[in-house]
DNA sequence: GCAAAAGTGTTCGTTTTACACCCATGT
DNA sequence: ACATGGGTGTAAAACGAACACTTTTGC
């Protein structure tokens, strides 16, 4: 069964060299139908769509979300709902916030949980999920149509993202295994939306000694090779813990 | 109508020479129920409370809590708690996370929407709620038995707490309309839980002119009378707008 | 050889830290 | 006169901001 008043919705972050990115979806509503374990759930969300036509409409596009099922611990559904629209575990995820406005959703009453979650563009080729009619990255100033109040998720998402990133390390989640030092620059600039000087950049990088070298360069590339980067697992903890300080005035 | 699967409950946070404390309560479960506005949220209520007694034990102590009613905005809720405790309005209040573990509320599946509150001391002694049979501050580190997950959500609320006070100015919400510059800096020791310089403490207070002389000192202090100093709520706004650095390494 | 991005140091002003003594008041 | 907490300045170190040229690579 399904808590009818209660649901999920995760923004999910990329970066790319065009900027920072959010996956959102259209909804195949009998695929996602299909695929729930038991008839009164099925019931339940059939009710939600047809009460909500928007949710499948063809100009409206989607948070990955759903209601939570009575026996999932919130946590874990959320990372359902990403597993289900990436194929990936192991993601950063985390809580935004939940949002409780009298008429968030029309005629009913849900409040939802949202998370947000960073991906590493390694994996930026999904396979399309089953459960999605289509499946797209959206550029942040580039948003569609959106349903209900996920404009203002993905905007309190940011926030959040912003105010982590500032203060620890968690920006590389959103950086491949390896990556050059302007590539994460671009990443704190795009995120930050402000430019910053490369030299005092790196400097402020060096001190924190969380990158070690990957001992390969750039290939093919009409410039001087930029070195890669990996980050190194046991600072980052240790900064995840004790907090860092990106903040630029 | 009553969101049986939501509710919010509120950590409310005072602050006196002995430190940071949190108003908890007992509930009077007879009260509570005559002042539901209709039947059908009374007789939820009641089911509620005969599943979980522990709610009205004489050994358990809660925070501040109630399901959600249907027609009520989530934030607007939990000022409804807020003024039902304490009898404030206007009151600094922050949401701080959904909680939702499968089984934090036994027997029933409840998702519940924890917030913060900073209270003003001039306003300590409250007159008693009548929905509560007993009602009283704690000591952060000499909390009594607590029910359910009320532990974690207070734990957590101090770290959202902690986060806050360094980069924003709130923690003046918890000091009188007049106030000593030791006192300001003994909140910062407590909540922080870490002892500071006095002379640069003062330096970085200086620094952000968000303080103004009330033009008054102590009375009948055995020593050295302190000046009182109130904050100027334009700088107050302007400061919780941009952020500042309280940060202490 | 040129276009394009990588990489690198120094100077200057500001901020942070560490630290110790005199002041005002009530008893 | 003494006990109690209030109030203040300075020097050294660390940090942040501003700034320009050389290197490597592919075409």
């Amino acid at each position: 069964m399904i808590l009818n008043s209660v649901s999920v919705d995760c923004v999910i972050f990329g970066f790319d060299k065009s900027g920072l990115r959010v996956l959102l979806n259209q909804i195949d509503k009998e695929a996602l139908i299909r695929s729930l374990p038991d008839q009164a759930s099925s019931d339940q969300i059939k009710q939600i769509y047809e009460r909500h036509p928007v949710l499948t409409g063809d100009n409206y596009w989607s948070l990955f979300g759903g209601h939570v099922p009575e026996e999932r611990d919130l946590d874990e559904f959320a990372k359902d709902l990403l597993f289900q629209a990436t194929g990936l575990n192991d993601v950063f995820l985390q809580q935004i916030n939940a949002f409780g406005s009298l008429h968030r959703v029309p005629y009913t009453r849900v409040i939802t949980v949202g998370y947000y979650a960073l991906i590493n563009p390694d994996y930026y080729d999904l396979k399309q999920s089953n459960l999605a009619k289509s499946l797209q990255w959206f550029n942040l100033n580039e948003l569609p149509l959106l349903c209900f109040d996920h404009d203002l998720i993905i905007r309190k998402a940011l926030t959040k993202l912003r105010q982590e990133v500032m203060y620890h390390p968690v920006g590389f989640h959103l950086l491949p295994e390896k990556f050059t030092l302007t590539e994460i620059q671009s990443l704190y600039e795009v995120i930050l939306n402000k430019k910053m000087d490369t030299r005092n950049f790196r400097k402020k990088l060096a001190k924190m000694e969380l990158l070690i070298d990957y001992g390969e360069k750039q290939q093919n590339v009409a410039h001087r090779a930029a070195k890669y980067y990996q980050f190194d697992i046991q600072v980052y903890e240790r900064l995840k813990m004790e907090g860092l300080n990106f903040r630029i005035e």
